[in-house]
DNA sequence: ACGTGCTAATGAAACGATTCAAAAGCACGA
DNA sequence: TCGTGCTTTTGAATCGTTTCATTAGCACGT
């Protein structure tokens, strides 16, 4: 009953010719006369023949996968990001599988050995920790790879990120823009280099600005219930001590405060206290007061991964490459100036 | 400079002894005496030796990964399936890859053609339309296939799913449970199939509860802002014509009516209207008012998708199994009873 | 010295596709 | 008839690993 797989052999001899012939049919139909061919598409047809990858690539020396290592996938960052990664590696022929670390040292470095095992074309990572010896090693075995959403400081491969600092800088300028003063960041202890970066950018833009004055105010975590703890902190204040704009570190924070300051406080936004966030993650645009948000070029940075690693793989000899993406205003009802709106 | 890639024939060169062992060494070190497996290791650690899959698998057969396509990565839901699928694998020696159609026919299909030619030991499907003749000649073929998240009614192979009418009963009945009367059940016209067994289920629970009614509230989509639209024109009806109980479809649904009773109306929940949505999404914990919802078990079936699948790769004699899930009630509050608690 | 019973190591064969030098087939002109 | 220049087809060699029948090596008892 379970009769092993068609091989290419089984299909030469129904269709009485050569397993070249065959091979041509697939890789060359050019080269084989239009009566073989047909023949040959009836045999394969006919026997439900399905290429052997392992064999083809053994002779190859190489596949057409690329491998990519995120974070996490339950984040609409790298969601996107791989969709995107996706269809740029299609257009060029290639496939995209996908390995979720879910932050774990241990996950990533089992799919980095399973990737290379396989022989994908190169790979694209999103690094837990420190990958450093582990992209020398790969490299040095002559196995392409690109750094996503991390850059190398040792410029041992091509990576492709995004500029906090100026995203930091571009969420309070917004601020100071429509008007506002007394600006609070809300963050996290920053541990996170990505939090730093972004508190790096908003002081920049409170210096540059007389006048201005910055207060950070420290969260528990990333979280709305963190964020909500906050707002209530600030909303609490006698009114001559309020801000009269905040930036949280990311959205979920962002909108814990709105919570807080909309529904326990009475509070207005945008008027009262301007809001914004980081991120742009879909939510946001349907909160109770649309938030305003900065929003990373994430398919941008797919396709600019993809493209980075085919660079490397078509031509080694390549310099790697560290490209810096800004991110982007993101302008909704949170921030949305109010003198002189309805005129 | 850029060498060919190291293999077991280099290893055996440098290390003195024949490629067989040093197949023995990778592959049954206890056949290996100790010396010669540290000599062995020690050339294979000098060398940077990585093994190549490929000829492993051409050789064995069939590899130790297993294909995934889902839905839509972004979905929390297809996530953490993943996530626990993974999990299972790596328990058994498997690797999972992750291919994500984004509920596209072709991407589907290019997913599945590349699993098939890479000869994964079996895949798991959550399919876009109908698979039924795809999955057929698969099977044809010998590969092994389990459904994930949806039935196969033809029976043509195993699959793991959630009964939604056991969960929509659920959720109407909880409402039913504290004491609300009136019910309305918002949802879209019901071209899933999921929305319409929900349905069905919260016409069950009404149906064998004397006195309770229900209507059903058309939104134009399963989204916060058409949850927002129709809360409003609930919200918007005299007193006297209010529902005390309200059953989203899902949870965006859901969060949309709790914004527009809450902010626009100014009504309470659950004190005038008890509200339950289905999914269980992150974000339904740390809403205003913290959302009840209907969970699917996650986690289990992306074990029990790797369990089935894997039962049907050791034993292909194996009969094929419809695995039906219950949802589980996850009751927050949205619809805590308000009558004696304080007490 | 020789057989017995081990364990350890060997190396050729096999997996299935691709490649490529060589052969075959064919048309045409000399 | 033969050579020339083309297109089409052939099939052995190759990729790197695993398997397994065989051989080698060694200790022990007779």
């Amino acid at each position: 009953m379970e009769s092993r797989p068609v091989s290419i052999k089984d299909v030469a001899d129904r269709a009485g010719v050569a397993v070249g012939t065959v091979s041509n049919v697939l890789n060359h139909p050019a080269r084989v006369s239009s009566v073989t061919r047909e023949r040959v598409q009836g045999a394969i047809d006919a026997l439900g023949f399905v290429r052997n990858d392992a064999a083809r690539q053994l002779r190859a020396g190489q596949s057409r996968t690329i491998g990519l290592v995120v974070l996490d996938v339950g984040n609409p960052f790298f969601s996107s990001l791989a969709r995107a990664a996706e269809d740029c590696a299609a257009e060029n022929g290639s496939t995209v599988v996908l390995g979720d670390s879910g932050q774990d040292a241990d996950r990533e470095a089992r799919y980095i050995d399973v990737f290379e095992q396989q022989r994908v074309q190169g790979m694209l990572i999103s690094p837990v920790g420190d990958v450093g010896p582990r992209v020398e090693a790969l490299r040095t075995r002559g196995m392409p790879v690109v750094l996503v959403d991390r850059t190398d400081a040792q410029r041992r491969c091509s990576s492709v990120s995004v500029d906090d600092v100026a995203g930091g800088y571009m969420a309070v300028r917004h601020l100071l823009d429509a008007g506002r003063r007394r600006i609070v960041f809300v963050g996290t202890r920053a541990d996170y280099r990505q939090v730093a970066d972004r508190l790096a950018g908003a002081r920049q833009a409170v210096e540059e600005h007389d006048g201005a004055v910055l207060e950070v105010v420290e969260a528990e975590a990333m979280t709305v219930l963190a964020g909500r703890d906050v707002g209530d902190g600030i909303a609490q204040r006698p009114r001559g001590e309020l801000p009269d704009g905040v930036f949280c570190a990311n959205d979920l924070l962002a909108i814990g405060v709105m919570q807080a300051v909309l529904m326990i406080h009475g509070l207005r936004i945008p008027e009262d206290i301007a809001l914004i966030g980081y991120d742009d993650i879909d939510f946001s645009a349907s909160a109770v007061v649309p938030l305003s948000s900065v929003r990373k070029p994430t398919t941008l940075m797919g396709r600019t991964a993809v493209e980075l690693l085919l660079e490397e793989i078509e031509g080694p000899a390549s310099r790697r490459r560290q490209v810096i993406f800004d991110p982007e205003l993101v302008e909704r009802g949170s921030t949305r100036a109010v003198v002189g709106a309805v005129g």
